[in-house]
DNA sequence: CCGCATCCGAGTGGATACTG
DNA sequence: CAGTATCCACTCGGATGCGG
């Protein structure tokens, strides 16, 4: 990559800020990932990644909804159930979080001079 | 990218964190972007970025600097005055800040319909 | 099962003043 | 100039209970 000029610097402020709005945070991610594996329901969800509330989970899954990475269906029938589901537009995450992953691995080895 | 598997995401999570920690937040990147742009002092960084306050700037130099992100070095005389540098190793953030600033960029464009 | 409402403690971060 | 210390308002998030 070549030197950030000034002007590219300012205009990838905002953009950079929104992505991490979208993927920061402790639990976006996993969520994601939790979901991506095959997860559907709440409380899959919520069993699947240890120390995650309720209330926290709520919101977060509203936010990803928002966002189009997710889509949530609530099914008939009682007691109600509702899937949450992966989009295609999802998977562009990906990519980024290969990035992130790949420089925090890196990063743990220049550290702490050994891996996970 | 090919679909993540389970056991390749459970690795993929910590790195992932570690990461997000470095460069998360709301300072962490403006911080860095205001030193690779040749701010060097610690009220000359303050100013070129609006509403951060000494308290927060303080800590958040400190984390870099642990981080090996940047380099501080106090300089003789009166008053004292510090230096602070991007190290090299700092630019191997910058793949990983454009990854963002992409998608964040077309991410924008989609739910928004429309550009910054 | 899904998820919101409430209460509450801990941590974050802003403003300001102060020291070396 | 470089940062620390203090005070304080506010937010975040955990625990719990409840209603649909």
């Amino acid at each position: 990559m070549k030197k950030m000029e000034h002007k590219e610097c300012m205009s990838a402020l905002l953009p950079v800020r929104d992505t991490l709005d979208i993927i920061g945070g402790k639990w976006k991610i996993l969520i994601l990932i939790s979901i991506w594996e095959g997860n559907k329901h709440f409380r899959e969800i919520e069993r699947s990644i240890p120390k995650l509330s309720t209330k926290v989970l709520s919101k977060e899954l509203k936010d990803m909804e928002e966002n189009q990475l997710i889509t949530r269906t609530v099914l008939n029938g009682f007691p109600v159930r509702t899937e949450y589901r992966p989009t295609e537009y999802s998977k562009t995450l990906q990519k980024v979080i290969l990035e992130l992953q790949h420089w925090g691995a890196n990063h743990r080895k220049k550290i702490f001079g050994r891996e996970y």
